[in-house]
RNA sequence: GGGUCGGUACCCAAGCGGCCAAAGGGAGCAGACUGUAAAUCUGCCGGCACAGCCUUCGAAGGUUCGAAUCCUUCCCGGCCCA
């Protein structure tokens, strides 16, 4: 199967330039490829995965990917998809974001010497050298104002009362500009990205063709989205991030076997590197035992330690079995330690174990006496697997290796005592 | 600058002198069911030493036995006029 069918098949692809001419440039011979990220955070999240994986699929079919920070870029703030002007981010910030970004690109990548070698690219290094009058030259008179006005991202920020910036209407040129200079100095005849890109990546397109008289090739994949309509990778604390001291590779694997049944056979086609037909073979299982979640582990684990490792890989699904296995109480003193890093823990002394509900409250699974007090009577509680009532005696219970107590709130919440 | 309407808990929003810790909805949390899913149902959803008390309805003063509700000034937002 070649890569266009097999992205399509997918649901990867939702835009593409001439797609017959796309695909005979694949099979003419390996290609060269951009996805861009801006560093409006200090941390990639799972939403940039798919972009991420991208630039992996192309190199695994023989492709060379340039994975791009957005050094410049960022300075200014892409408009698309957004109803109100950004909030520039000081420079420190943004230098500090682009190195923490530039670091997580570095990976699901093949940078290893070869053919198909990746390469790390950040646009402020040859945005920055250049002049105001260069770029009104160069970029600007090649473009007209008319099709910049047509573009969605701008006429629809016109038509509201927030306006736009002159600073973020030019975005686009620099992200043109972009794909100008990695076609001339890196023969990168692809961009790709998120749909909501589409117009910036034609822009790049159209630039190439007025200033160089060459075609170059733009796709762009669907956002991802939640069978809600509300925004995918957040959780309940915010972004899911690819950094692991943001999000640990314990949050990040439950965040995908939380995933619900409706989406999983999507986000399996969508982020999962292994061979379609192993794909289709899951979900069919899946559909025969839902209650299994075999989709949700399959594509989990596969992203976990794709991610963070398959150490990280390891350390989390122990994790995951003592904390929904039921009784905790024969798991080993090395796996009790793997769950403290994993999820929340806190050292008490014995005698402060006297208070029970001033233990839910400073291990933060009660927001205030009350809330503890409430979610007692509510039968919300467990430690050790035992379900607490208003009344209960923790200093009862025995400790896991003689020191722990694992406190879990509803199904999901968890805390680990140490008892010193 | 003038006029006018508004600012209520995480969000939306009712209340317009006592029956108000403040309706309703959403979000959130817990329980039941189940599968670490969805849907549904139930309970909770300011704080505390919890049949009681304390703090809250943009801010500060005032009227009143009593104020989210009335008055004054100020701050902020929408709309209209200039």
């Amino acid at each position: 199967m070649d890569l266009l069918t097999d992205l399509d098949a997918r649901g990867l692809i939702h835009d593409s330039t001439d797609r017959a001419a796309l695909g005979a440039r694949l099979a003419a011979g390996p290609l060269s490829v951009y996805v861009g990220f801006d560093p409006t955070a200090d941390s990639l999240h799972v939403g940039h995965l798919v972009g991420q994986l991208y630039l992996r699929r192309f190199q695994q079919a023989g492709n060379k990917p340039f994975p791009l920070a957005g050094g410049a870029t960022g300075m200014v703030g892409d408009p698309s998809g957004r109803s109100e002007e950004r909030n520039l981010l000081d420079i420190d910030t943004l230098r500090y974001n682009v190195s923490r970004i530039e670091a997580q690109l570095q990976r699901l990548l093949d940078f290893s010497p070869g053919k198909y070698q990746a390469k790390l690219v950040n646009n402020a290094d040859w945005t920055e050298p250049l002049t105001l009058l260069d770029f009104l030259r160069d970029v600007g008179k090649h473009v007209t104002i008319n099709q910049m006005l047509a573009k969605d991202s701008v006429r629809s920020r016109l038509e509201t009362d927030n306006g736009l910036s002159f600073t973020e209407f030019t975005y686009s040129l620099l992200q043109a500009n972009d794909f100008r200079h990695l076609y001339e100095h890196e023969g990168v005849e692809l961009q790709a990205g998120g749909s909501d890109q589409w117009g910036n990546i034609v822009a790049g397109v159209d630039l190439i063709r007025r200033h160089l008289g060459k075609s170059a090739h733009a796709m762009t994949h669907p956002l991802v989205t939640k069978s809600d309509g509300t925004k995918f990778g957040k959780s309940v604390g915010g972004a899911v991030w690819l950094d692991a001291d943001k999000t640990s590779p314990y949050q990040f694997r439950q965040f995908w076997i939380q995933v619900d049944d409706v989406m999983v056979a999507r986000y399996l086609h969508m982020f999962s590197l292994q061979p379609l037909d192993d794909t289709l073979q899951v979900i069919e299982q899946h559909e025969t035992a839902p209650e299994r979640r075999v989709a949700q582990r399959t594509l989990a684990d596969e992203l976990t330690a794709l991610v963070h490792g398959a150490e990280a890989l390891e350390a989390a699904r122990a994790a995951t079995d003592v904390l929904f296995g039921g009784d905790p109480s024969s798991a080993s003193e090395a796996t009790l330690a793997a769950v403290a890093r994993e999820v929340p823990s806190s050292v008490v002394s014995r005698a402060a174990l006297d208070d029970l509900v001033a233990v839910l409250v400073s291990a933060g699974l009660a927001s205030s006496n009350g809330d503890a007090r409430r979610t007692l009577q509510q039968k919300g509680f467990r430690a050790n697997g035992v379900q607490l009532a208003e009344d209960s005696q923790l200093t009862g219970l025995n400790l896991l290796h003689g020191r722990y107590l694992l406190l879990r709130k509803g199904k999901t919440n968890h805390h680990l005592l140490e008892i010193s």
